[in-house]
DNA sequence: GAAAAACCCACCTTTCAAATAGGTTATTGG
DNA sequence: CCAATAACCTATTTGAAAGGTGGGTTTTTC
């Protein structure tokens, strides 16, 4: 039931990886594709949908690399999953822009989907990046 | 980042439409096909398995067909999930089975992953198929 | 002995995550 | 000014898994 799946995790990881060693400055890919053990190619995709989500800022040439728009604690998990992953919802019914399920009335599992995809996102919402830096 | 398969959803509709249906003896796999609007072959198949995990009782011939084999109070939509949905886990690292992440001690979001885990499955846990009957 | 029903096995098809490839544009330091 | 660095862009490939089919065999009852 593999539910989030590399694109998000890896998304999260980077971020945790900029909130960490972008202090100072810019951060080039490379960088953080070594650290983390990610390949470029990949990273760079994942990249890109975040700054297009202005959740990081690319600057490009010589001493240019990625940094964080805000400070970590302003980043809440929730956020930086939303962009990257591709749905929201634990089933398909309940995807946004899905197609009205035909069952949506009868179905008695519906209230239980939507009670536990509430559950996962207040848990999401509640988990921003200061608090997956680990100790340093 | 849809999390529960058809297989799975398709699973516990039918396990709730027993409930409700199979209180008299023996429904048959046709009739369950029908009401639930799934594809006997598909649905075949995933009785299959419960019949396997010994959630449900099935007998041939005319008049046969399925029946629980335990009061709905008594199965746990965590159970159902576990023996229809291939894996457990939110991400492939806790995925039961899963080649050790060499990255495990350094891992600053694994411990986010473990939280949201037992989360689920706690949610899960508390939910049985007499709660998904409703009304009647 | 025919109909009803579960059971069994093998295959297909579509979709999507994951990754790769090969470039172009912008910036800076020497 | 030019070479190195690094982000940015577009397209394609690969592989696995979900989702679904097809065609049978066995068991049971009327």
């Amino acid at each position: 039931m593999i539910m989030i799946s590399t694109r998000g995790r890896y998304a999260l990881r980077v971020m945790v990886d900029l909130a960490q060693h972008g202090r100072a400055g810019y951060v080039p890919l490379k960088a953080i594709a070594q650290r983390q053990d990610i390949s470029e190619k990949y990273l760079e995709n994942i990249l890109k949908s975040l700054v297009n989500q202005h959740m990081l800022e690319g600057v490009r040439g010589k001493g240019g690399g990625y940094r964080l728009t805000r400070a970590p604690e302003e980043y809440t998990v929730s956020s930086i999953l939303r962009f990257t992953e591709g749905g929201l919802a634990p089933v398909a019914c309940l995807e946004e822009g899905a197609a009205p399920c035909p069952r949506q009335e009868i179905c008695t599992t519906l209230p239980m989907w939507r009670k536990l995809n509430g559950l996962i996102w207040d848990f999401f919402d509640g988990v921003t990046l200061a608090d997956l830096m680990g100790e340093e």
